[in-house]
DNA sequence: TGTGAGACAATTTTT
DNA sequence: TTGTCTCACA
């Protein structure tokens, strides 16, 4: 059943009897006065500058169960006239459950969700105003990028040159500033008009398709508003309270997707902490906390400051490194809690010791009784949780990887979605392309050009284009037999679906196809494995009415399945811890490069650096009783050794706030050292980074590295000479010393290319004509000066 | 059409 | 080291 927010039901239960039934709800006790202006400030717009650790979610859960029992009783508010948005699936759940235990009953009906899920629902409902049916498929950022490289290959765009992955990133970026293919033309800000026009084709093939990416959810939202005002209207007459979390983290089309849904009522209530906004690379735009107040005059600004989380050093080192960064809101945390620990800030020789000296600490407070679901590890990158799961499992401490490989990312389980997308969709082209020849029916790369050839000619989706090709010679007898017996299974598998549950379908599906029996008859060692997560994906789908409801929910709501019964360590990204809190958090790879990462800085300059500072204050600010961060002075990466300097950040720690254990050297740590550890004279052993050896030269086991920098004060030095960040964004960083940046002429030398000269620079990448080899296109940071 | 060998380039964050 | 891609050959 759809809810219809146009219609709503009575109450199935009265106010009046609620209200006797229900015990009178506590939720307000134990708030302080900043929290309580900010829960009970119902009407007119709010905006709430909340720190980290202040209670945040507490906040907007009282307010909720508030609105729903003052509202409710006094106004007849009903739950689905409340929109409110949060960041993550995660957190949407987790403030159902929260405002359902504060009221001692369960909500439903509300328009609770992140943006995507929540425009998608909004979407359905007309979809056909803005082009698409309303079963349309939503593409995940592989197919989207897939679909481009069609498009590029029949536009005959050189690849190499304009890799599709990055000019999807530009139409994305495009999308997150609510920029339809229109209004990209008319806006003299772009101007790349290559991108420009394969924008306006992606969408006419979108069209075709009947299919949006995560970007049109919104964008076809705000075009729907725009040309069907009434409509519009409608929402804005329904919504009554908004609320929206992680306010500093929307991007343009968001925004203009709240301020449309709030105008009318203007009940807004946005939380958000400029510190901690750390997705401008996902287009999201700090400059919304700014444009609130303009935008809802006489809105109400409440400030949480008192932190309830970390100890007072903890707040303090974090709240110190903050203020390196410029333009802030700015402010004060405080905490009444006592001083606890230290933030430790540990140095060690490489990568495995690292790891090494985290599963220690791990050990040692779990001996002390501490539970591993109260420590995470947070990385800045994904492929850094490898090091520490080897080294758990070594261990055999239980961790969980958050925001790992996902259950529906696994080939079996694409190509199982894939004939279920096929049959709920029949002009799903990705789909079909992925399964024509799965399992095997000799459908190649002839055939398949033949089809692509006809369905871009005819503007038509490749199934559709195959229909119309099996009619004709154009194809072989063989695939238009295979081709033509695929479509006719098809074609029954959905008149099934009229008759049989879609559960039983897809079991028919599978079967039919001969998927199961595909995997069944493999010889890969992984095969059983496969097969039991189809079986796993039948049972699930069962719990859906029907396929599109499946298939958007695994395409925007489905996250992992982790059996959380069990004391884990947490092992997961900065960016996925957000809004999370632990006792204990290590946090590694505190090196310049890895974090701040450098591609962060190489693309957005002072502006990345800055972001990838709240980076480590979100990081930092995550640790109730410990923080630890490290860094290794080596990193092992495809068997050849780098060496790092220590994270910039390391030293905007304040002293009095922080445990230093590198400047006594290593062997200091804790007092015993694991056999085979580094000791303290190994750590003068370092190979000088002030050299122009490269790197893959070090062999760190063998110590032949001078000694050199066992003074203070070495990390500025070399630091001075390598890193150069200039005020404009364009930064340059190299390993070796004498280096800046590269330049057209310049004589370098490529470890297996030799000696060459640079043709064109294009950021970081150099194009450079070596002797006896041609002109290739490298990185510079694999390049050293001639 | 399917495959296997060899060339090549190289590391973010996610709804 | 590893994933991706191309090309030659079966």
């Amino acid at each position: 059943m759809m809810d219809d927010p146009f219609e709503i039901d009575e109450f199935a239960a009265s106010p009046e009897m609620r209200l006797q039934d229900a015990p009178a709800p506590d939720y307000l006790a134990n708030l302080n006065a900043e929290q309580r202006e900010a829960v009970e400030a119902l009407d007119g717009p709010l905006l709430v500058l909340a720190g980290a650790g202040t209670g945040k979610t507490r906040v907007l859960t009282t307010r909720l169960a508030h609105l729903l029992e003052t509202k409710g009783q006094t106004e007849r508010l009903h739950p689905q006239q409340i929109l409110a948005v949060t960041f993550t699936n995660r957190a949407a759940k987790e403030m159902q459950e929260r405002v359902a235990h504060a009221l001692g009953r369960p909500v439903e009906g509300w328009w609770l969700g992140t943006f995507h899920s929540l425009a998608a629902r909004l979407l359905r409902r007309h979809a056909e105003l803005v082009g698409l049916q309303s079963n349309f498929t939503i593409l995940d950022s592989d197919d989207q990028v897939r679909l481009l490289k069609q498009i590029m290959d029949a536009e005959q765009i050189d690849q190499k040159k304009w890799p599709a992955k990055q000019l999807m990133g530009i139409i994305q970026r495009w999308k997150d500033k609510g920029l339809s293919p229109e209004r990209v033309n008319e806006s003299v800000e772009f101007a790349n008009g290559g991108a420009k026009y394969l924008y306006k084709i992606y969408q006419e093939r979108l069209a075709v398709l009947n299919a949006a990416d995560f970007g049109d959810l919104l964008l076809h939202c705000l075009t729907l508003f725009q040309k069907h005002p009434e409509i519009l209207r409608r929402y804005q007459e329904t919504f009554r309270y908004v609320l929206v979390d992680e306010y500093q983290d929307t991007n343009v089309a968001q925004y203009l997707w709240l301020r449309a849904l709030a105008m009318v009522h203007r009940n807004i209530c946005c939380v958000g902490d400029d510190d901690q906004a750390i997705y401008s690379w996902r287009g999201a735009e700090v400059g919304n906390i700014l444009r609130f107040e303009s935008d809802f005059p006489g809105a109400k600004v409440v400030r949480l400051e008192q932190n309830y989380r970390s100890t007072p050093h903890i707040l303090a080192a974090a709240s110190k490194l903050i203020t390196f960064n410029d333009g802030r809101l700015g402010k004060e945390l405080w905490t009444e809690l006592d001083t606890g620990e230290k933030v430790f800030v540990k140095g060690v020789w490489d990568g495995e010791a690292e790891a090494r000296l985290v599963g220690e600490d791990i050990e040692a407070l779990q001996s002390c009784g501490i539970g591993a679901s109260q420590m995470a590890i947070l990385v800045r990158a994904g492929f850094q949780t490898r090091e520490f799961e080897e080294r758990l499992i070594t261990l055999g401490i239980p961790y969980r990887v958050v925001g790992g490989p996902r259950f529906y990312e696994r080939q079996e389980i694409r190509d199982a979605l894939a004939y279920i997308r096929m049959v709920a969709q029949p002009d799903d082209s990705l789909a079909f392309e992925r399964i024509v020849n799965v399992p095997k029916r000799g459908v190649g790369k002839a055939t398949l050009q033949t089809l692509h050839q006809y369905s871009r000619d005819q503007a038509v989706s490749l199934p559709a284009a195959a229909l119309d090709l099996i009619g004709t010679e154009e194809l072989k007898p063989k695939m238009r037999q295979a081709i033509g017996g695929l479509l006719g299974d098809f074609k029954r598998w959905r008149e099934m679906l009229e008759t049989t549950s879609h559960v039983a379908v897809l079991e028919t599906v599978l079967d039919e196809s001969g998927y199961t029996d595909m995997w069944r008859t493999s010889k890969e060692i992984d095969a059983p494995g496969r097969l039991e997560n189809l079986k796993e994906l039948v049972s699930a789908i069962g719990e859906f009415e029907n396929l599109t409801s499946f298939l958007e929910h695994v395409s925007l709501v489905m996250e992992n399945e982790q059996n959380a019964d069990q004391e884990k360590v947490t092992i997961m990204t900065l960016h996925a811890a957000k809004g999370l809190e632990f006792d204990y958090v290590f946090l590694p790879g505190w090196e310049e490069g890895v974090f701040p990462h450098q591609r962060a800085m190489d693309e957005s300059g002072v502006k990345g650096l800055e972001e990838e500072r709240r980076l480590a204050y979100v990081g930092i600010t995550r640790a109730r009783k410990r923080a630890t961060v490290s860094y290794a002075a080596n990193r092992r990466i495809y068997n050849q050794w780098q060496s790092a300097l220590p994270s910039r950040f390391v030293d905007e720690l304040p002293d009095e706030h922080v445990e230093r254990i590198s400047d006594t050297g290593l062997g200091n740590h804790r007092g015993n050292v694991s056999p085979g550890a580094w000791g303290a004279d190994d750590w003068m052993k370092m190979p000088s980074w002030a050299d122009n050896k490269p790197a893959e030269s070090y062999n760190p086991y063998g110590g032949t590295g001078e000694r050199r920098f066992a003074s203070a004060g070495w990390q500025d030095r070399v630091r001075k000479n390598v890193i150069d960040v200039k005020p404009d964004g364009e930064t340059s960083y190299t390993t070796s010393s004498k280096s800046s940046k590269y330049k057209v002429g310049d004589a370098v030398r490529h470890r297996k290319f030799g000696p060459g000269t640079v043709k064109a620079v294009d950021g970081n990448k150099l194009e450079i004509h070596f002797e006896g080899v041609g002109t290739k296109k490298v990185v510079d940071s694999f390049i050293l000066p001639g």
